[in-house]
DNA sequence: CGACCATTTGATATGGATCAAGCGATGTGG
DNA sequence: CCACATCGCTTGATCCATATCAAATGGTCG
């Protein structure tokens, strides 16, 4: 049983328990950090961590989507991230999260200790190296995400889709896991725009819209010429 | 004797030489790394690199201040951050720089090669652990701003203020060193929204225009009000 | 089948952009 | 030293993209 809360509201807590139990370490294995801890699962909607809690783990997804976002006093939502299997988010600066976390769908997600990977980093600078790149492109998603936040309505749809394209796409179909609601909050337009804008682009065939969340990319060049 | 090229045009090669020459390495000293470069001189408006050529080098701001930027193809600029002395801007994850940088004010700046921060950093892992921090800490501004780009006008202005506050603040008095256009670029509105806002937020006492580019912060609750 | 929610669609409102002067500093050439 | 040009900024009038408000529709799940 999910609960499937309003997505304005905050997330209830759900079936699954909110808070990670102590998982256990990490290694590093054919380049690549290596997650050790618990796999942990998380319904749908519900919490994976709250801004300012502190950060004392990494999480690596994988299945489902995570959303990370913050909310303002007047409850408007800006998502800062979607976050898909393979990713790893949770990592900050400070010791505490500058935004929220939630899972979309149904997660399994695998927990380190954020101390762990510290320890190790100080010991072996390649691991270093990986948690500086993994975060340098985290900044480069972020500015390429801030770019597109004063573009029209139709330059975001468009360049979320080919963001979604490049990241989910199984030939020329994008199957999005997230609402309307939530790619509105992390575009920074209403889910009316979105609504509309989407049914723009089907009208100039660059897309179309097949079941609410399968969309098919028609004419990528034409959203590419939006995205310059 | 210094150019002064209108803002939306393509900035001309200035006085001083445009391209770095080699300077020659890095340190650490006192837990900071050390720029040993060149110290080089910038005239206001002259170009310090460009986009997508090649990132070779690392820029510590001495004096001045410093602004890095994209256009798009129909001519829209957005400034992503201005920089001011002691700020280190230029790393990027990639070889390439993904941003413009200019002198908005004549500068000295502090060059070295990227290489050899790089080789320190693979020998010393807390110069590679200082990297990382300065990477993360970028993020956390850049996400902050992004953040700014779907509030209102307002709010963005305020938030902009206080920013600069926190940063060059001399008691309640904010010294702008950019244009009404560079701020304008920054939060992704026009001049005449940033001229009519800080007009507002003055008529409601939260601050004074003494000279145009001197601000000073009569009431930052009330600012830090509309930032939230 | 029926209820609920997500989404679409339509009508109207509005914040900020755009277009167009006007103004006041700053610098320049006479 | 002043007249004038220029540039950065402000102010005013109008326009437009997107928000907001309000139904209508349709997909999903009990």
């Amino acid at each position: 049983m999910l609960t499937q809360t309003a997505i304005r509201n905050v997330s209830q807590p759900a079936t699954q328990p909110r808070r990670a139990p102590p998982p256990v370490g990490a290694t590093m294995r054919g380049g690549a950090i290596e997650l050790m801890g618990a796999c942990m699962s998380f319904a749908r909607n519900s919490e994976i961590y709250g801004e300012n809690e502190p950060a004392d783990y990494l999480y690596k997804i994988v299945s489902g989507t995570v959303r990370t976002y913050k909310v303002l006093l007047d409850g408007r939502r800006q998502i800062g991230a979607f976050h898909l299997p393979g990713d790893i988010f949770g990592f900050e600066t400070g010791n505490e999260h500058t935004l929220s976390a939630e899972a979309i769908t149904d997660c399994k997600i695998t927990v380190i200790k954020r101390s762990a990977v510290m320890a190790l980093a100080a010991r072996d600078n390649d691991v270093a190296r990986q948690m500086w790149e993994l975060t340098a492109r985290e900044l480069q998603r972020v500015q390429k995400h801030s770019l597109a936040l004063i573009r029209t309505a139709e330059e975001r749809v468009a360049g979320f889709l080919l963001e979604m394209a490049d990241r989910v796409a199984n030939g020329g179909t994008v199957e999005l896991s997230m609402s309307r609601q939530d790619i509105a909050d992390y575009l920074g337009l209403t889910i009316e725009t979105i609504s509309r804008t989407l049914k723009l682009l089907e009208d100039a065939a660059a897309i179309e819209v097949a079941r609410r969340r399968r969309i098919l990319l028609r004419n990528r060049s034409a959203l590419r010429r939006l995205n310059a």
